[in-house]
DNA sequence: CGAGTTGCGTAACGGTATAACGTGTGCAAT
DNA sequence: ATTGCACACGTTATACCGTTACGCAACTCG
């Protein structure tokens, strides 16, 4: 079962479908990618993708990935307030690890009040070689 | 004067239009823009752009933010270790505050080592609004 | 001199994202 | 029942972002 079956939102057809995609992917998956997964399920366009994603995205359960132009399925359940969500991309592997810290959140919500910036949301993403792909 | 203006670089022509560009727009550029502002000087292609922003940003002079696939001029000068660059961009008037924190950098280091990644680069790119446009 | 490197210019292309339009369905208020 | 509304959906076209491929000129540095 992917994480946040549960969570008690109900998708439509093409939300779920695009979720299918991104829980199943191991990686990041680029919107056109996952048009291409989803031809034979009838998907014609861009934009369908598209709408899926944002909702998926305003849901909690899918993450943008902003230097990547990409999307994952997010790996959290349960929530609570986790605080900041971090993403190491690994550039051989290609697979992002999410991980949340409450001390980053802190210390960017204190940068931002240095300066009088209303803070909304931040992407913090960092880029290098994964465990696995470092002993390859 | 730029900062970096004395950074002992030399740059190309088309690297100096191009930070030129940069420097004197008040906010962040994208590559496509700068192609506009610099059709008059002879720029007639998006490589001439990114060849010379790929070297720009190789040098320091400029940071890519990812999060809006634009490009702003380096705002810091003489350097040493200032660590994590911050950039908090307001949604309303587009411009970048650019900050660097070694908090951050030591926070994500330790994070990443964690897990056994490899940190090579990171992006921390914040949105809101600014203390001016909060005035307004 | 010749080979390698670097910068430059042009054209064509592929990947990312949205605008603008119209359709169908469910549901509530009348 | 019908009208009106909200919402998801489908299609076309288009704008924006970035790269590949090719060739040329100039400048090293053996």
């Amino acid at each position: 079962m992917t994480p946040h079956a549960q969570t008690g939102v109900d998708l439509t057809k093409n939300q779920t479908l695009v979720m299918g995609a991104l829980s199943n992917a191991d990686g990041p998956l680029s919107a056109y990618t996952i048009l291409d997964k989803l031809r034979d399920d009838g998907f014609r366009a861009p934009l369908q993708v598209y709408r899926a994603l944002d909702k998926l995205v305003e849901f909690g359960l899918v993450h943008r990935l902003e230097s990547l132009n990409a999307f994952v399925a997010c790996r959290h359940t349960e929530c609570g307030d986790r605080g900041q969500t971090v993403f190491m991309i690994c550039e051989t592997c290609g697979k992002a690890i999410e991980i949340t810290d409450n001390a980053i959140s802190k210390r960017l919500k204190s940068l931002a009040g240095d300066v009088g910036f209303a803070l909304q949301k931040a992407a913090v993403e960092l880029r290098g070689t994964c465990e696995a792909c470092r002993a390859a």
